[in-house]
DNA sequence: GTATTTGCAAATGATTTGCAGTGCT
DNA sequence: AGCACTGCAAATCATTTGCAAATAC
């Protein structure tokens, strides 16, 4: 379990329950939609608005404690930061699970980061397909 | 150049000229969100309606001559379907380019399909940096 | 000729903003 | 006291929908 708290500080942001709360059900669930996020927060604290999870998403990405994850066809979702790593995302139900990173990829990486004219900073590697959950669904 | 009427036939979709202009513009431009769509077919046909380009990129989207391509803190942008790449993306300015999948990706994909209990459909590399226009525009 | 598609305008949905009130420190 | 944060409501922006008229084949 993670110490928000001390997250926050050294981000430079304020502890306050609401954030706190939040970066608690994205950990709990791993990657969250804003609707999503609103919903499961407003079971321990239903009187927390919308606006506030805006704010707080925003605000949290710009410090480097949350990222996006675009997905498409969906909204994106959020997650914690944290070491470098993929997505498998299910088309039909929009679940995403982490993948490490295959070591391959970091010399991709690492030669792009080289070879081109970008200055590469972070990457991004989605697979989509159907999980397991929705493979077994269909079948019956 | 594209012959579009084609494409939107054999896709089984008529070719309307409000296709065949948002394709070329597209495929004109490389990758472009709606609002972009939308003002470059304007300046050709300035009564084509929005309601419209929005129908159309989930139509041609559901049947495969589109692609979205999500991006992390901007709306997505849509590409025509082509063989499989990666995309180089401007975090300045929003410029996207494609870049060809290593070949090591690929066996990463084939290894992944077997592996996972995901069945695997389609993937999406993108890599996020400040391309040289704005690398060159920061430093003045 | 008929089914599809378009363009408009209205409806909906998502996100942002302004601001007054709260709660730190 | 002073600053940052929250919650509400309004404003804005993005996307979708319903329908009458126009068009592709």
């Amino acid at each position: 379990m993670t110490d928000y708290a001390t997250l926050l500080k050294e981000s430079g942001l304020k502890a306050t329950f609401q954030r706190m709360n939040i970066l608690e059900v994205i950990e709990k669930n791993g990657h969250m939609a804003v609707e999503e996020i609103y919903k499961e927060v407003a079971r321990v604290h239903p009187s927390l608005s919308l606006a506030t999870i805006y704010k707080n998403i925003i605000l949290m990405m710009s410090k480097g404690v949350l990222v996006e994850v675009p997905i498409a066809g969906r909204k994106s979702k959020y997650e914690l930061a944290k070491v470098d790593h993929m997505h498998l995302i299910c088309t039909e139900c929009g679940e995403v699970e982490d993948r490490s990173c295959l070591e391959s990829t970091d010399e991709i990486f690492d030669q792009l980061s080289q070879q081109e004219h970008f200055k590469l900073s972070k990457r991004q590697v989605n697979l989509y397909g159907i999980c397991k959950k929705c493979q077994t669904r269909k079948a019956s």
